[in-house]
DNA sequence: TTTAGAATGAGAGACTCG
DNA sequence: CGAGTCTCTCATTCTAAA
C-alpha cells in the first residue's frame, strides 16, 4: 500500500520551480534567540476576568491551587507578575530539605535528568574543585565559565549552557540561558525539582533569591531589547528540510543532546505567530531547529506550520497516491466555470470560518451585471479579493461557493466522511478541520518511524483534534498499538473514537479530555503499562498566535496558546521517565 | 435557545519602486 | 536601501434572525 517512492524527481508539478529549490536557510544560533518569553512573563498586566481563572492559569503552571490563592488574596489579581514572583518564592521555600523528603523520595535519576534537577540545586557546592576542573577547558571557555562560576551558578549549570548555546555566546545569553531552564523547572510543580536528598540545609534562600534576580532580570531585558533582536526567519520557499517534489532536499542535520529520541516528539503550530514565540518555542523543546513548512507543496491547499521534532529525517516518503495539487485537480467541477481572470491555482489556508451565503450573493450580484462581457478590473479586483480571503471557488456561472466540508476533508489528507455525522454539525465540522494538520504534511515527517518501529508505536497525542496524526500513522502502515489522546472537545473526541472503530484498530485508544490531567502519577502508569511512549504528538492551540485572532492575539502567553507549556512540561515528564527506566 | 452573518485590524513578510 | 504597497492569517464577539 505504502511504499517508499521518495524518488520522485520526473514528475511534472505545477510549482513554481526556478527559485523555489533553493532550501532556505533558518539562523537559529543561541545569538539569534531573543529573552524565552517563559513563565516569568506569562500574563504581564492581564487582569483576568474572574478570579478562578487566574487560579485556574497559576495552577495550570504546577502551582499548587492553595497556595495560588493564598498569593491572589495578599496581592490581588491584578499584577501576574508579582503573583508569579511570590509563587516561585513560596515554591522554593517549600522545596527545602525538610519538607523535601515529605514529598519527594529520593528518585535514582540518570544523566539525563540528573542535570536537570541540578539546575535547581545546591549553589554551595563552588569550590576548589571548580577551578581544577577549568584546567582541562580551553582559555576561552574558561573565560566564559569563571565569570558565572562568580555569578554563584554551578558548574554544571555552565557547562551545560556553554554546550548548549555554543562557544560564541555572550555572557548575557549564557545567564539567560540558565535562567530559562530553572524557571521552566521551577513552574513544573509535578516535576521532582530535586533528586537527591540534601544535606545543606541553606540553599533554599539562595535559589529563592536567584529565581526572583531571574525573573525581574528578564523582564527588564524584555523592556530593553528592541526591535533589532534576531528571530527566526522564515524559509523561502517554506519547504523545511524538503518535500516530496524536492531533489535537493536535506537528509542531514544536527541535533541537541538533550532532543535526541526515544521518545520522539513531534510538535506543530502556525508559522507565522507574534515575533519571538518560535524562539520560545525551539528554546524550551531542547533548542531543537523548527521545520517550517508550506503544506501547499503537498496539497492543493495552503497551511504555513512550523514543526519542531527530533525524527530522522533520512529517507522520508509520501503517502500514495499522491494528492491533487492544484485547485482544480482536486476539485475538478470548479475547472468548468473558471474564469480566466481569477489565476489562483492553489487555496489559501483553510480556516474554522466560511464566506456566508450573502457573500456569495453579492459576488454574483456583481458579476450579473456583465453578461456577454469580462467584469471591469475594479469587480474582478474586489471578487478576488473576497475569493482569497474566503477560499471560495467557482461553481456555476457567475457563481462562487465555500468549500463543502468533505472538500476540506479531502483536501487535509482525511478519510471521506471522517467528520460527518454522528451529531456533529456542519458549523462543528468546518471548526475541527480547520484547526486539523495536513495529514500528508504530517505523515511525510513521520515516516520514517516505519522502518524504526515495524512493530508498531505507543504514541502520547496531546491536543489531538480529529486525530491528524493518528490518521497519518495509520495510513503509514504503522500500527497504532496504545494510544493515549487528549483532546477537550467532546466533538472531537468522538471523531476520533469513530475513526477508531471502523478502521479496526487493533490497538488500544485512552482518551483524556485534559491535559492538566496528566500529572506525573498518571504518565508513570501509562507508561509502566506501555512500556514507555514512542511518540509524543502535539500541536497545542494556536488561537492567540494566529492573525486572524483580531481580539487576543496575545502570543504564547495568551490563555489557549499558553498550554504549550504543557505540551513540554508533559514532553520532559516522558523524557526523564523513560531515561530513568532504561 | 440556537445559529448564521457581519464587524472587528494588526502584524509580518514579500514585493515594488525610486 | 528605505518607504510604500500588497498579501495573508488553525478567530472572537456581538447582533439579528430563526
Amino acid at each position: 500500500m505504502v511504499e517508499n517512492t521518495s524518488d520522485l524527481d520526473g514528475e511534472n508539478f505545477d510549482w513554481d520551480t526556478e527559485d523555489e529549490l533553493e532550501i532556505g536557510n533558518i539562523p537559529l544560533s543561541c545569538s539569534s534567540l531573543t529573552v524565552p518569553g517563559g513563565v516569568a512573563t506569562i500574563g504581564s498586566g492581564e487582569a483576568g476576568p474572574s478570579c478562578s481563572k487566574t487560579i485556574d492559569h497559576f495552577v495550570g503552571m504546577g502551582f499548587s491551587e492553595k497556595m495560588v490563592a493564598k498569593v491572589i488574596q495578599e496581592h490581588g489579581e491584578e499584577n501576574t507578575d508579582t503573583i508569579l514572583e511570590t509563587l516561585l518564592t513560596y515554591s522554593a521555600l517549600e522545596e527545602s530539605p525538610e519538607e523535601q523528603v515529605q514529598h519527594n523520595e529520593p528518585d535514582n535519576f540518570s544523566s539525563d535528568c540528573d542535570y536537570e534537577g541540578s539546575f535547581l540545586s545546591d549553589f554551595s557546592d563552588i569550590d576548589s574543585s571548580d577551578n581544577e576542573d577549568l584546567a582541562n577547558l580551553s582559555s576561552d571557555e574558561e573565560n566564559k565559565i569563571r565569570p558565572l562560576l562568580a555569578m554563584g551558578y554551578s558548574k554544571e549549570e555552565a557547562a551545560i549552557a556553554l554546550e548548549r548555546c555554543g562557544r560564541d555566546c555572550s555572557l548575557a545569553e549564557l545567564t539567560d540561558f540558565i535562567c530559562a531552564a530553572q524557571m521552566a523547572r521551577a513552574a513544573d510543580g509535578d516535576y521532582p525539582l530535586e533528586v537527591k536528598p540534601r544535606l545543606n540545609g541553606d540553599y533554599s534562600n539562595h535559589k529563592r533569591r536567584r529565581l526572583l534576580e531571574c525573573s525581574k532580570q528578564r523582564r527588564l531585558e524584555k523592556r530593553i531589547l528592541t526591535e533589532d533582536d534576531e528571530t527566526i526567519r522564515l524559509p523561502n520557499p517554506m519547504i523545511g528540510f524538503g518535500v516530496p517534489t524536492d531533489s535537493f532536499r536535506r537528509v542531514r542535520r544536527d541535533i541537541p543532546e538533550a532532543a535526541i529520541g526515544p521518545p520522539y516528539f513531534y510538535y506543530e503550530n502556525v508559522a507565522l505567530a507574534p515575533k519571538g514565540v518560535w524562539t520560545t518555542i525551539s528554546r524550551f523543546l531542547y533548542d531543537v531547529e523548527p521545520e517550517f513548512v508550506d503544506s501547499k507543496y503537498f496539497c492543493a491547499a495552503a497551511r504555513k506550520r512550523g514543526y519542531v521534532h527530533n525524527l530522522p529525517i533520512e529517507n522520508r516518503f509520501p503517502l500514495l497516491p499522491l494528492p491533487a495539487r492544484t485547485i482544480h485537480e482536486a476539485i475538478p467541477l470548479t475547472k468548468k466555470w473558471w474564469p480566466s481572470w481569477d489565476s489562483r491555482t492553489k487555496l489559501n489556508c483553510l480556516q474554522t470560518c466560511i464566506g456566508s451565503a450573502k457573500l456569495t450573493e453579492r459576488i454574483r450580484k456583481a458579476l450579473e451585471e456583465y453578461p456577454d462581457s469580462e467584469p471591469p478590473m475594479s469587480i474582478q479586483k474586489y471578487v478576488m479579493d473576497e475569493c482569497r480571503k474566503w477560499n471560495l471557488v467557482w461553481v456555476g456561472r457567475n457563481k462562487v461557493a465555500p468549500l463543502e466540508p468533505d472538500e476540506i476533508e479531502m483536501l487535509l489528507g482525511f478519510p471521506r466522511n471522517h467528520t460527518r455525522g454522528g451529531g456533529i454539525s456542519r458549523t462543528d465540522r468546518y471548526k475541527s478541520l480547520g484547526n486539523s494538520f495536513q495529514v500528508d504534511t504530517v505523515a511525510y515527517h513521520l515516516s520514517t518511524l516505519k522502518d524504526l518501529y515495524p512493530n508498531g508505536i505507543n504514541m502520547l497525542s496531546l491536543f489531538s483534534g480529529i486525530g491528524g496524526a493518528e490518521v497519518a500513522l495509520h495510513r503509514l502502515g504503522i500500527p497504532l498499538k496504545n494510544v493515549v489522546s487528549v483532546e477537550i472537545s467532546e466533538v472531537n473526541r468522538n471523531i476520533v473514537r469513530s475513526w477508531w472503530e471502523q478502521t479496526s484498530q487493533k490497538g488500544y485508544l485512552e482518551h483524556l479530555d485534559d491535559v492538566q490531567q496528566l500529572n506525573s502519577d498518571r504518565l508513570e502508569e501509562y507508561m509502566r503499562k506501555f512500556g514507555g511512549f514512542d511518540l509524543v504528538v502535539g500541536g497545542s492551540p494556536c488561537n492567540n498566535l494566529a492573525g486572524s485572532n483580531r481580539h487576543h492575539r496575545d502570543g504564547l502567553e495568551g490563555k489557549e496558546s499558553s498550554l504549550f507549556y504543557d505540551y513540554f512540561r508533559i514532553l520532559d515528564l516522558v523524557k526523564c521517565i523513560m531515561t530513568r527506566n532504561e
